[in-house]
DNA sequence: GTTTTTGCAAACCATTTGCAGGGTC
DNA sequence: GACCCTGCAAATGGTTTGCAAAAAC
């Protein structure tokens, strides 16, 4: 999970400026625990009163999601979401609960990926592998 | 891959009426070759002047999505997508130039969740795998 | 100084909803 | 005949865009 600052480094290294609408947008990212929206970004910068438009968290979001800083989720319900990760193909697990997510490795995977393009004639170029289930914290502390 | 008749006894079947513009849409259904969107029927409806309109497409898309004699797919590109499929838990590799689908097995799949979720100590209860490449046909067909 | 980035507000687009009429069982 | 389903048009909600001003390099 991304700090504020490794966000920053990631706009830097790629070329991208630090304005100050970043820095702060950073902030909120690092602050979230679990899995967001651009609009919960946007509601808190409105609520702290940090300024920071519309426009800015979509357009920060976009470049970030290409940097792979952050990932798009899509979740069982059909809604969609963002985590804050670390740049790297990966796969995440999500609570269904708090939203809290981790990085899980290919454990196997890549066989499997192997396994259907021989069987049915694609080349597999990509793919996605979200699981969803309780976190441990929450099932501790059932029901909510 | 559900013909018009599949699609429409699903409907029966789960207690709903089979009325003249879901059995456009059905057959509008089983004519699509790959993925496509509610646009896309409700185009294709009005251009045949068949008469259905953008409420019933959605409303049946989602009646059908329910019933999973559809899928909803998110494509790499951040798009969004249905497949029409057969009814059971199962996942696709997509080709990514046409858009065929293809249904594949869970083949080792279970383990792996199995496994991550011991490691994690997440309680998984769901999971989404979406493979993604060029069909055998686009391959014999190189650039497009 | 040049180029990128920003905020605003308006534009967009896909999807949803309210409702009165019509079709299905 | 009761209830479900439909089309329409208006409402919605999330995301994008045009633009002139401001900030970064």
């Amino acid at each position: 999970m991304p700090t504020a600052d490794t966000i920053l480094r990631a706009f830097d290294d790629a070329g991208y400026r630090v304005t100050e609408p970043r820095r702060r947008l950073a902030d909120l990212i690092g602050r979230q625990s679990g899995h967001f929206t651009a609009d919960d970004l946007i509601a808190e910068s409105r609520r702290r009163h940090l300024g920071v438009g519309r426009a800015t968290v979509f357009r920060s979001l976009d470049v970030l999601a290409e940097l792979g800083v952050v990932e798009r989720l899509d979740l069982p319900s059909g809604d969609h979401a963002l985590v804050a990760c670390e740049a790297a193909h990966h796969h995440h697990v999500v609570c269904s609960r708090c939203g809290r997510s981790t990085d899980i490795a290919d454990s196997g995977l890549a066989a499997i990926i192997a396994d259907v393009g021989r069987r049915s004639g694609y080349q597999i170029d990509s793919h996605r592998l979200e699981l969803f289930g309780l976190c441990p914290s929450c099932q501790a502390r059932p029901a909510g």
